[in-house]
DNA sequence: ATGACTTTGTGCATTTGTTCACAAACGACG
DNA sequence: CGTCGTTTGTGAACAAATGCACAAAGTCAT
């Protein structure tokens, strides 16, 4: 499945004359909608599926559902990317999983060092879907010695010393953070000195960069606080205050 | 920091007669905004960062700048909970992080039991910043035989099977899944069935469940797709395409 | 007390995202 | 070749979130 060539003609888009080659911009003129971009890795999920079950065509409805959308969220979504669905049939599955792939940068295999091989750090190189389809780990760093060698998953730790030898020489483009708080921010000015504009920040701090790095957090204890929230909101309810969120009024 | 008693009179709100004893709701009459939960962890721990560092207050600019936001948006989030600040001084800390945590449900302390005991779900149980406060992790469980027993943390992993009986008896309302995905629903219906209604998924799954019950998703995946599309973006300007999002045009 | 200065809280315009609902486009079938 | 049933793609209405800009409300110095 890693070379798609052959497909159902594109359905060429009447007006825009690109013939581009690669993976160029411009093929979505106005750009992709963040909200769009944060679901597509969701539908192509969906789309792994349905290939390995042998699906080959799908509908919006079909998709949709399997994505847990709502199924004109996911037509305008993929309107985005171009007109690639067969009015009266639906998507064909394979073309639809390149054509996503392709949009999110996929087809480029992109290496990825993770900073921090504490618990955290160790968990994320074994993870097998963390790599999935066009990552791969290229380093595991960490600055205590005594983890320097270890075997983690398919790569061995090295020294955090290393750091900026080792982006320089393999092409890393973005990083992982997975150290403590308080080291988070130097390991990331390091990272975006070394030339790294990607970041992925486990540690639970806000991290400064210049214009033109991009950052994204996950926080596992942000994510419990929010569901706290909503949980507190259930049972106060169940407990007879505001059964219906607009009643209060003096 | 575990009692915060006597605090500056909290400035009655005029209009609204509530004299509501404790971790009821309605404090926040018209709801509050789903964008604003997502943000109030956020401010909760840049407050806790200043109360360790000594600031007894803070104006909106600065707590804004730690968060990471803009300071109109802070005062906005802020206001949803009640008029907390002091104009032209700005917000006591200690009380704010009070507020907030009262607002979030943080005073009451939750279990959490999470399944799946492989190297996420070590990674969770012994992630420091997972139970910093208000959570605690009841329970460790994994359904291979060989990892029972084993420590982890402060827990030490205890078989699957018993997933319903701790549940029960340990009044859990919070679980989280670190199981593989096909596990995944099976574990959440299993979930559900025994009365947990937040649920915070970690496998690459969309999950279904009834409604009521509240799923929040960690992907560490999608978060690196995310990365890399504004990645190819940025390379492909560069590259001499657009430089400006705006200007395409047959 | 008074005035100068600071900072909150919020009305409003703008942007971004979601959902509905339907015309246009397609395959199938006679 | 035309009609029928299906499904896409999108205009338009709606909803949510953002950010500006400023009046209201407070402190502090004199």
């Amino acid at each position: 499945m890693s070379n798609v060539a052959e497909l159902p003609s594109p359905s060429n888009e009447p007006g825009s004359p690109d013939q581009l080659d690669g993976q160029t911009d411009r093929l979505y003129p106005g750009g992709i909608p963040d909200a769009t971009v944060a679901r597509l890795p969701i539908y192509l999920r969906a789309l792994y599926t349905l290939a390995d079950r042998g699906v080959s065509t799908v509908a919006s409805d079909e998709l949709a559902a399997a994505a847990g959308v709502n199924s004109a969220k996911l037509r305008k979504d993929l309107s985005h990317l171009g007109s690639y669905g067969i009015r009266g049939v639906g998507y064909d599955v394979e073309y639809l999983v390149y054509q996503v792939s392709r949009a999110l940068g996929l087809n480029q295999n992109w290496a990825v060092v993770i900073v921090g091989a504490g618990n955290l750090g160790r968990a994320l190189a074994r993870y097998g879907g963390f790599v999935t389809r066009g990552f791969r780990i290229a380093a595991l760093l960490d600055s205590d010695q005594s983890l320097v060698g270890r075997e983690v998953g398919s790569v061995s730790v090295r020294h955090a010393g290393e750091l900026e030898e080792i982006v320089a020489t393999s092409g890393i483009a973005i990083g992982v953070i997975a150290v403590p708080a308080g080291a988070a921010q130097a390991v990331c000015d390091r990272l975006v000195a070394a030339g790294v504009t990607s970041i992925l920040n486990f540690a639970p701090v806000v991290l400064t960069v210049p214009e033109g790095v991009d950052v994204r957090k996950v926080d596992l204890s942000i994510e419990l606080q929010i569901l706290a929230f909503h949980a507190q909101r259930r049972s106060a309810e169940r407990f007879g205050q505001v059964a219906d969120p607009a009643a209060a009024e003096a």
